[in-house]
DNA sequence: TATCTTTATGAAACAATGTTGCATAAAGTA
DNA sequence: TACTTTATGCAACATTGTTTCATAAAGATA
């Protein structure tokens, strides 16, 4: 596991701090779920705020995670699947907000349909926010 | 126009106070435009903050507004168009954040169009959010 | 390994944003 | 008008995010 997360760091031209592996670390098993800030937090244990700040926007730019924009007011963050880099993030699979368990998922299987857009307007970047009931709360 | 701004508040249950009809005629003013709480502060000039982030409240509880899920960091805020009420929202347009003006628009005639979601999950919300360059911009 | 350069960390102080409680004021109602 | 309900404005508080700076550690070089 170590040698993962230090080969993703240093792919990203990161270097490999203690922090910087605990908080990979953490994202990799989150798997498809997306992270708050607090939960991050949890995950953490002792640990420096402003730090913690700093380094899921080092991540951010280099293209390890992205924001999962899921329309709650907390911002999440999830690990970036494979191309993203410091020069362009391709994270365009919707995200889903459960309602009722508050996690959010990334939904890398399934594409965002196209659309018609008004004239003279460019698209650059796209977020598609989901919410309602996930698969394990709907079992119960 | 203060006519209709009281239509409004009283068809949605909210009393007619000076405060509330200043700030939907600043909405209805704004058109398809989606204020940023500061947008609204600079457009009601002298006013009371904590005021301001109750108005909203009610005003989105009783689906006078709601929230522009943009992707952007500063939350934002547009008139719905008609039958949202109290008891549902129904903002299925997406909104259109301009990285250029940084203005935000509701995208009303465009309809996001239909997926297939996992098995078990049950949709219940959904927020489209572009980005990009808008017509104005474009134009320049 | 020892040394040097660059970058990251941790702490404090600050800034911005949002919330709660409460007394007063105003809106709607009889 | 008097009465009831709700909104306002203020203070205090809580949360969230940012900036500055000295120190520590990582990577590079010899």
């Amino acid at each position: 596991m170590l040698h993962k997360v230090d080969d993703i760091l240093s792919k990203h031209a990161l270097r490999r701090t203690a922090f910087r592996q605990e908080l990979l670390k953490i994202f990799i098993e989150s798997g498809s779920r997306a992270l708050s800030h607090t939960d991050i937090e949890e995950a953490l244990g002792d640990h420096d705020r402003i730090t913690l700040y700093r380094t899921l926007k080092s991540f951010q730019d280099k293209g390890l995670i992205h924001e999962a924009v899921d329309g709650g007011k907390d911002t999440k963050y999830a690990l970036c699947q494979n191309q993203c880099d410091v020069h362009h993030h391709i994270d365009h699979h919707p995200h889903f907000l459960c309602e009722s368990c508050g996690v959010t998922y990334c939904m890398d299987e399934i594409k965002i349909p196209d659309f018609d857009l008004p004239r003279n307007y460019t698209l650059k970047g796209m977020h598609l926010a989901l919410s309602g009931t996930c698969a394990s709360c709907s079992k119960v």
